[in-house]
RNA sequence: GCGCCGGUGGUCUAGUGGCAGGACCUGAGCCUUCCAAGCUCAUGGCCCGGGUUCAAAUCCCGGCCGGCGCACCA
């Protein structure tokens, strides 16, 4: 049963131009993956109603960066390194197998991911390190290296290379300094981005749930880790269902279904911001069109965390007896911007003023240049770094005549008269603090692919299967087809004209005289129109047409002129189409 | 990346070393006063390359693509 429904849809998909490989006419190509013109205008409302809630209603800015960056960027952000895996093939049985990991696993080395490829090569060799699989010796064996990054060179040669990005994050984090600036150097702000994000997969799988080029929403929340606080009041009676990482590794460890409030009472989520976030996915995945009971949040294990992050859970959806990743809610701590701040010139820190200026001690020096400049010539200026250095560190040396200054490789005696040494008490107004980031990251393409198969069903309509796609009318690609009820010029002439006033109002609207009206309703139904509008002979006569539901397939007869408006309010979800009065 | 299986109109599918069939869909027409009805007509196909053969969509080899398993999934 649960393979049909893949395995329909997929097709449903590829007739019905809800989605389908790319380059299809070129053979295709592994990973990538188009959206007709359904599946667009269903992502194209999913985002929206993500930028509503997730951008505009909590206040945050959203930007557009560029999908290409220059190396040093994932030199900082250490996907160069972590992206990259060393796979070495077994000679006997041909797996392939994580070098890196073999190395760890069988010796005393703790991170062979960051060593050089012929380092590990050795190592494999110099211990004699065995297929996992087989058994079989790997000595000799050659590694290869693999980046799930793309490359690419900027300009012309390959003076400078690029990526193209593997998370959106990273435009956001590199662009910090200035969107400080845009949010006034006050914390907490969010910043929020929908775009591609591209990754090299070795084994891209199961249609849209696992390609090469994606699309993710994300937010990155900056905050400051001393005093910055959600509102969980907002969140606290929110039913979820959590599977903690004490459960998973629990012999009889199951999901929990608790609220977000007890879960942070209880401490099953530690963090109250991630608590936050899993209480407004929580809700704002069923708006869309996630069944609720084939959803859950994983904490993920210890050993499982990204580089980067403390804490995450994932949302995660069932497809097919499967639970998939739809979203992740990391907290990145400061290490992006940490990273930031080592590897570029900039200074990704807000500055955060005390309550009340603090009055501290600090050892400063002010050298003499007159005695220091003759002395050591052009290493002068560095040897008052030293000095700078020193004093913060270490007041003692300076308690003598003279002070000792490491420099070259030698040591130098400089008179304490001549370093102009005191400790001065200073007033600070605050301190310069790197923001700690939360991060709820969306997988988009994934989410798409959840809806439709949730909202997938089959029924019998009139002795006859029926196939519709249970869409919310809020993302449903097209909002209502408009028919006549036969070919007639005069029901055809009125029919384009609800039309037209229905695409004037803001409408997604088909029409359709092609066939009979029972057949332009199932395909309606198969792409989850959720009303159609039928114009028959009455019509003409009393300005009422039929409106139908596509769950239901129930009929009321409403006046033609109310029509925008009501059908607004139905979408909107402002009125149901049960409590509608008929004419 | 490895292994197994597979690739025939838009979709699903039958089939064979010798003229490639069906169903659905789609389009045109007829019919039709609310749920895929019926009739007529029409459009449209053997993944790519090489080999074997008188003849290859069919057999063989390679590639590409897909499903599943392994590995991978920061």
């Amino acid at each position: 049963m649960s393979d049909r429904i893949s395995e329909k849809l997929t097709e449903l998909a590829k007739r019905r131009g809800y989605f389908f490989q790319s380059s299809g006419a070129y053979g295709g190509v592994g990973g990538f993956y188009t959206f007709g013109p359904q599946g667009a205008a269903l992502k194209g409302n999913v985002e929206d109603a993500w930028r509503d809630r997730f951008a505009i209603a909590e206040g945050h800015m959203e930007i557009d960066a560029p999908t290409i960056m220059p190396e040093p960027v994932f030199e900082a952000s250490g996907h160069l390194e972590t992206f990259d895996d060393m796979l070495v093939e077994c000679p006997e049985c041909e797996e392939s197998h994580r070098a890196d990991h073999i190395v760890e696993d069988e010796t005393e080395y703790e991170d062979a991911e960051s060593l050089p490829v012929p380092e590990v090569e050795e190592i494999i060799a110099e211990y004699e390190l065995v297929c996992p699989t087989c058994g079989a010796g790997l000595a000799g064996a050659a590694i290869e290296d693999f980046n799930l990054m793309f490359a690419t060179n900027i300009g012309p040669g390959d003076s400078q290379p690029g990526y193209l990005r593997p998370e959106t994050a990273q435009g956001i984090f590199v662009e910090f300094p200035r969107l400080k600036e845009y949010a006034r150097n006050t914390l907490p702000f969010g910043v929020t981005q929908i775009g591609r994000a591209y990754r090299n997969e070795i084994s891209p799988r199961r249609s849209i749930i696992r390609t090469r080029e994606f699309t993710q929403a994300e937010l990155e929340l900056f905050v400051d880790p001393e005093t910055s606080e959600p509102d969980l009041t907002l969140v606290e009676d929110v039913s979820v269902r959590l599977y903690p990482a004490t459960e998973q590794q629990a012999d009889d460890g199951s999901e929990v279904e608790t609220t977000i409030g007890d879960a942070v009472a209880d401490g099953t989520i530690a963090d109250p911001w991630i608590a936050y976030f899993l209480g407004i996915a929580q809700e704002w995945y069923a708006s869309v069109g996630v069944d609720t009971d084939r959803f859950r949040f994983r904490q993920h294990l210890a050993g499982e965390r990204s580089h980067y992050a403390s804490d995450c859970w994932d949302a995660e959806s069932e497809i097919d007896g499967n639970w998939i990743e739809i979203a992740g809610f990391a907290h990145r701590g400061d290490y992006d911007l940490s990273k930031h701040q080592e590897y570029s010139e900039e200074r990704f820190t807000v500055f955060q003023q005390y309550d009340e200026p603090k009055t501290v001690e600090r050892a400063v020096v002010d050298p003499d240049m007159s005695y220091l400049g003759p002395e050591f010539g052009g290493d002068a200026q560095a040897v008052v770094e030293e000095l700078e250095t020193l004093a913060g560190r270490d007041r003692a040396a300076f308690e003598g005549e003279t002070v000792d200054v490491e420099f070259g490789d030698e040591t130098h005696e400089i008179p304490v008269e001549k370093t102009g040494f005191a400790v001065e008490e200073q007033t600070e107004a605050g301190e310069h603090v790197v923001p700690h980031v939360i991060e709820p990251s969306f997988g988009v393409d994934r989410l798409v692919y959840t809806i439709l198969h949730h909202a997938y069903r089959e029924d019998e309509v009139a002795g006859e299967e029926r196939t519709y796609l249970d869409l919310e009318p809020e993302v449903a690609p097209t909002f209502v087809g408009v028919f006549p009820l036969q070919s007639d010029d005069d029901l055809e002439d009125e029919a384009e004209g609800i039309a037209a006033a229905l695409r004037a109002e803001g409408l997604s609207v088909t029409y359709d005289d092609s066939g009979n009206i029972g057949r332009r309703y199932r395909r309606q139904d198969e792409v989850g129109t959720p009303f159609c509008v039928t114009v028959d002979y009455e019509s003409l006569e009393d300005g009422g047409v039929t409106v139908r539901e596509r769950d239901t397939t129930d009929q009321k007869r409403l006046p033609i002129d109310d029509l925008p408006e009501t059908l607004s309010a139905l979408r909107a979800g402002e009125v149901a189409f049960e409590d509608l009065d008929e004419e």
